[in-house]
Order: C-alpha cells, then sequence, then structure tokens
DNA sequence: AAGCGGTCCTGTGTGC
DNA sequence: TGCACACAGGACCGCT
C-alpha cells in the first residue's frame, strides 16, 4: 500500500516522464474514481492542460497542470499510477486512462477501487477534505522534536494509532509505523503521554531514518506497489519487523509476534520492543 | 472530545 | 476439487 515513500518514488519517476506533455483526452471506466468535478467536466477541463510538475503531500499525489489546476490522486490500498506507451496492453482494474501528446498514456489502476481523482483549482487544495486536514510533513523543517513531543503529551492515545494519524503526522502508514517503532525500540501500546523524552528523540529520529531508507530503496512491494515507470520497490526485503511474524528479530533472534491494534496488524519484537 | 467500529472493495489464503 | 468465508487496510463518517 503506498506510504510516503512510495508515492515520493511515484512522484519522483512520473515526473521525469510527463513533465512538459499536455493531456489529449481522458477516459473514464469508472465513475466513483472521480471525486470532483464532474466526470464531463473532468475531461474538458483535464483537455488540452499541461502537466507542469508534481509534488506530495503526505499520500497525496498532486500534478500540477496549466492554469492553475491541479489533480490530487490518492492511491489508498491498491491503486496503481503508470505511464506506459498507448500500444502495451491495458492492465485488469484500468479505471482512468489520460491520453498524452508524446503517443504515451497515465495510466491508474486499483482493484480494490479505494483510491480517488480530483482536479482543483489550486486555490482550492485546502478545501479538499483529507488533504486539508494533513499533519507536518515528516521532512518539513517544522516538524522537530518540540512539535513530537508537545502532541504525544497532548493526548493519551495508543502510539500505534497515534502514527497512523494523518492529522498528526502526514504519510506514515501501517507497514512503516511498525518500522519506526522498531527502530525506536517502542512497544506499539505505549499510551502517548507516557512516552520518555529520550522515547521521544528516538522516535522523531526513527521516523526520518526509516522513511528515507524507504525512498533510498524506491519504496517496499509486499504485493501491488509499483512506480510510476511499474518497477516493484525493494524495501520489503530490508522490513524489520512488518509482516514478519514468528520469524526472527534481527536484533536478538527472538520470534515477532503480531498483534492487533485499531483493526490493524501490528508487528514488532517482544524483547527489544518491551515496556 | 477522543476513539471505536462500520463502510468501501476484491484477491488471496484457509479450512472443511 | 470446490466451496464458503475470513482477512487485508486508508480514510471518512457516525455513534458513543
Amino acid at each position: 500500500m503506498p506510504e510516503l515513500p512510495e508515492v515520493e518514488t511515484i512522484k519522483r519517476t512520473l515526473e521525469a516522464r510527463i513533465k512538459g506533455l499536455s493531456v489529449v483526452s481522458a477516459e473514464i471506466f469508472l465513475p466513483k474514481l472521480i471525486r470532483m468535478p464532474g466526470l464531463d467536466e473532468f475531461k474538458t477541463l483535464l483537455t488540452g492542460r499541461k502537466f507542469q510538475g508534481l509534488d506530495r503531500r503526505g499520500k497525496y499525489l498532486l500534478l500540477h497542470l496549466s492554469q492553475g489546476l491541479v489533480m490530487v490522486i490518492h492511491l489508498r490500498m491498491t491503486g496503481r499510477l503508470v505511464y506506459l506507451p498507448a500500444s502495451c496492453e491495458v492492465a485488469p482494474h484500468t479505471h482512468l486512462i489520460i491520453n498524452l501528446d508524446d503517443g504515451c498514456q497515465l495510466r491508474y489502476s486499483d482493484i480494490r477501487r479505494f483510491g480517488n481523482v480530483s482536479l482543483v483549482p489550486a486555490a482550492d487544495l485546502n478545501k479538499l477534505p483529507g488533504l486539508c486536514s494533513l499533519g507536518r510533513e515528516p521532512f518539513d523543517l517544522e516538524f522537530t522534536r518540540g512539535y513530537l513531543l508537545k502532541q504525544l503529551h497532548s493526548r493519551r492515545v495508543i502510539l500505534k494509532t497515534l502514527l497512523l494519524d494523518q492529522s498528526f503526522i502526514a504519510g506514515l502508514g501501517n507497514i512503516y509505523a511498525d518500522e519506526v517503532l522498531f527502530r525506536a525500540r517502542i512497544y506499539p501500546q505505549q499510551r502517548s503521554n507516557a512516552l520518555t523524552q529520550r522515547q521521544v528523540a528516538r522516535l522523531f529520529h526513527a521516523i526520518r531514518d526509516v522513511l528515507s531508507e524507504g525512498i533510498k530503496n524506491r519504496g517496499t512491494t509486499l504485493r501491488d506497489y509499483v512506480d510510476g515507470e511499474g518497477m516493484a520497490g525493494n524495501y520489503q526485503n530490508l522490513l524489520k519487523v512488518h509482516n514478519r511474524e514468528n520469524q526472527p528479530c534481527a536484533i536478538c533472534s527472538t520470534n515477532i509476534v503480531r498483534l492487533r491494534i485499531s483493526g490493524r496488524s501490528t508487528y514488532f519484537c517482544p524483547y527489544c520492543q518491551r515496556m
């Protein structure tokens, strides 16, 4: 599932391909994919616009078009956005095809149909639900140890749950949250207000280090994720705890344990991350 | 007010 | 071998 490192990798690979290209036409095969505006308006607005640059905010991909229009895409669980020659066979579950003026296409496919696409003027970005309520970017200067400490101590939430809260910090999902907690050596069910200064410091660095490594390794492909060129990531080979139930911890050889925290699988080392 | 659970959705894995 | 069902989870929404 695309989290910050995956969306960042898609952003980088796609930007190299589509920047400067214009939209010839768009075909929509799943109406509910388009959150706003209406389908006809979506096609009309998009046609003729040029891709001027790409951005990422949390797990959202922002494609900036000419005349101040922005296409906002959230891939959720199984969404894929791939640049391909028009002659390539269309993959199953392809819900949107954007024809480009170089003879290639930008295709959105999504097995579970959870993802969504919006097209809005840049000035209205802060009105988009979800996007407008995102918390700080982990690599922003404004994301500091002080901010983290203040947020953690102002609430009494299970830490894993808080790491997944996009209005607290933007971009962490289930995979990287587990890896971050392992790196920081913190028990996932620890209450946020009970963290020591030392633990908060470790957490702060773990968030940035794990996400950086994820990006460096072009994301994690457990099942569906590919980048803008259809390539799988490599970070799945470097995961320390996520999806590794009953396998030995690389540090202490204790078997990794799986827990359920607010409806999600959570993997951790019961020795390295003891309370 | 915070937090829980339902909802969306389909491929995969498991058990009988 | 084939069927039925639980499970996977990101974000939103409604309820407590």
